[in-house]
DNA sequence: TATTGACCTCAACTAAGCTTGAGGTTCTAT
DNA sequence: ATAGAACCTCAAGCTTAGTTGAGGTCAATA
């Protein structure tokens, strides 16, 4: 029933060791397969067999995932390097540097947002005028004014958006 | 044609007026009340008639979904509360606390992985043993080694993942 | 009154990232 | 040789957060 498979380390991997050594689920691995994430070879019987690099493939591509990179992106960054041979240091140094700057950005746009949330949390006045919250890029003024400005209704309990946001 | 209506600041808002004050599309509105975040009266030919206070409540929804929120959480916080009554500065202060903490929970997640994958972009390894990035929790080992920790395949081109992860 | 823009409901579609199931085949230990 | 685990494909389903369209009604203005 179970294969023993220990010891020579260089056969092909099946999809289900590939699976159980990866934390991916067999369906993962199929479905990344047609989204063009990983490649497979086929044995006679047309079974999947991986090379050994697949498991540094999918690491990368679950680290990448963490990230918050969407599945497209992190295949068409896969993409350029040489089809199925193994990512070398020097891949691995240049994706996980665009991620990095990736993720420093979501990092700072959510840590901006946390100080402004901060500094409204005693106000609540959610006012298109004044709230940081409700005029992200600052575009006070630089619209003509439409009745919105000009509304009294622009008051604590009725908060409207800005214009063209 | 257009309404004229810059004048009575008691009457209830369409939907149409709504979405325009909000930058809401009036779909969008209609989803929001499917999903009993927000909720209209009707006129008499049953056409959705707003108090002023939905320009507060979906202003609340709007700042909540950016900090990552998803709506049914956002529906059942906003739940809580008595049924239309305006949002007071007190309601929002209570929920934007809330929602400051887990935006601050979701940044330190990013921040310490945004501190591995720097650590790990000159390295490479993804080593299940050695990386952080492949061991998030530190689980090592605490569990029974299986093949896993002695195969001589966990190496450079070869990264396995956690048993249990 | 007639026009017409705004509104109504309900169903179906989108996108991402998978999972589940049906129906059938391969592999490998015994 | 054979049992049964593991594999195959393809289609459909799931979730979140909406959008789009069809077919029909309402309301304000000319």
């Amino acid at each position: 029933m179970k294969k023993d498979n220990g010891s020579d380390f260089k056969r092909e991997l099946t999809v289900g060791e590939v699976a159980e050594r990866s934390g991916i689920a067999v369906s993962t691995l199929h479905f990344y397969e047609t989204k063009g994430l990983i490649r497979s070879n086929r044995s006679r019987g047309n079974q999947r067999r991986y090379p050994r690099a697949v498991l540094r493939r999918v690491a990368v591509i679950k680290v990448a995932q963490r990230t918050g990179i969407p599945l497209a992106e992190i295949q068409s960054a896969l993409a350029v390097l040489p089809d199925e041979r193994p990512l070398t240091v020097e891949d691995w140094s240049r994706l996980s540097e665009t991620w990095r700057q990736q993720l420093d950005d979501r990092i700072s746009k959510l840590t901006s947002l946390r100080d402004q949330l901060t500094g409204c949390i005693g106000c609540g006045c959610l006012s298109m005028r004044d709230c940081p919250l409700r005029n992200p890029y600052d575009v006070l003024g630089s619209e003509g004014a439409g009745p919105r400005l000009m509304d009294p209704s622009e008051s604590m309990d009725d908060a409207e958006s800005a214009p063209g946001a």
